[in-house]
DNA sequence: CTTGCATTTTACCGGTCGGTCAACTATTGT
DNA sequence: ACAATAGTTGACCGACCGGTAAAATGCAAG
């Protein structure tokens, strides 16, 4: 890894946890830039501009989600239920963790972003929108095995994987706001009970 | 009606368009006091803060929905299980209704602020949870009322209502990251399969 | 040794941010 | 009528915003 990559990941580093734990607007680039070491100058010859800041923090932020324990939660070999109740624990105990380092639920940053800049500017809602479409095909791919092992009875499993997806992003949003990560630990496993039904033929 | 009250009434009436359609941090508070025609000494003599205004803004959304489809929603006189449809049917509609005005679907501005604001500003946070907790008491007396009739089989109120809040703003969030209120159309009816079950005695 | 490119530094741009202040004008109660 | 109060005006504050430009440096290939 040479120099340059290194200030331009010093930058990503420095943005990802302050757009998480703050806002996009309430972030500026002077302190991202303080925080890494780095001169706005140099800033901006790694990115043209801000947004595209924010669509490396997106990038990374899913791929350490994707790499992480995502990749456990949604493995193979596992039961395809029981993918979606790990995932589900991984999410707690990762806001949990948060929680203990940083003093404040953090939610997650797709979900923030998306809420925060999704009406102002249509290159980083769709950036956004393709996160939580993957997220979704993991939900469906662990439903529609779960429907043909016959661990659950056939359902719309788009639909449903939409649901629950959006039920998770819901789950942590209202945990947000009481500043409490226990409330994805009751709230969490009910995920299983959303069902939508197969349109009848 | 005074003309004070009718220049803060202004001020209100600005900042909720605008805090609805973008975010908090994005509105200044020059231009609310342009749109109000109002000046920025005047604004300060009503509210201490920009949080104020914020709260402000809060309340009165607040009141809106208590006192627009909510209550339509939440009429006692209708079946309690049916009241969730209806409050999922005005939820679209009303998000329908905004984007054909807007041309953006802007979500729910509670949830909007609570992923903005609430690791930064405790006062906002503890507004917004008090409005989710009144939320989440009119799904729960549905429930209630639901199993006292027979209409459901016995389960935990308290969380499965927190659940369903949940779901709400939560489908409300991938809708917009879709710009796309009928996400709600097709999502929202399964808030009903949502069951979190007493706890074994 | 030199050319050329990537990187970094530094100073700077116009504009906006939330907020303050003192002077001024209406309005109200006595 | 007068004093007190409520409301309004417009200029102003220092700080920060995202972004730019040009000069200085590091570095690698010819």
């Amino acid at each position: 890894m040479n120099i340059a990559t290194d200030t331009r990941s010093r930058i990503v580093a420095a943005a990802k946890t302050r757009f998480h734990s703050r806002s996009y607007a309430n972030v500026g680039i002077q302190e991202i830039c303080d925080n890494a070491g780095v001169q706005k100058g140099s800033f901006y010859h790694f990115f043209p501009s801000k947004r595209d800041l924010a669509l490396a923090v997106i990038d990374e932020f899913a791929d350490d989600w994707a790499n992480g324990f995502v990749a456990e939660a949604f493995d193979p070999a596992l039961p395809p239920m029981e993918r979606i109740d790990y995932l589900i624990d991984a999410a707690y105990f990762w806001q949990k963790s948060i929680k203990e380092v940083h003093g404040r639920m953090l939610g997650c940053i797709f979900g923030n972003l998306t809420l925060e800049v999704s009406t102002q500017d249509d290159i980083l809602r769709a950036k956004l929108l393709a996160i939580f479409t993957r997220a979704k095909f993991r939900f469906k791919d662990a439903l529609d095995q779960a429907v043909a092992n016959g661990d659950i009875a056939p359902l719309n499993t788009s639909l449903t994987a939409e649901a629950m997806l959006a039920y998770l992003e819901g789950v942590i949003l209202l945990a947000k706001s009481q500043n409490d990560p226990e409330l994805l630990y009751r709230l969490g496993p009910a995920i299983k009970t959303l069902r939508i039904e197969l349109k009848p033929a």
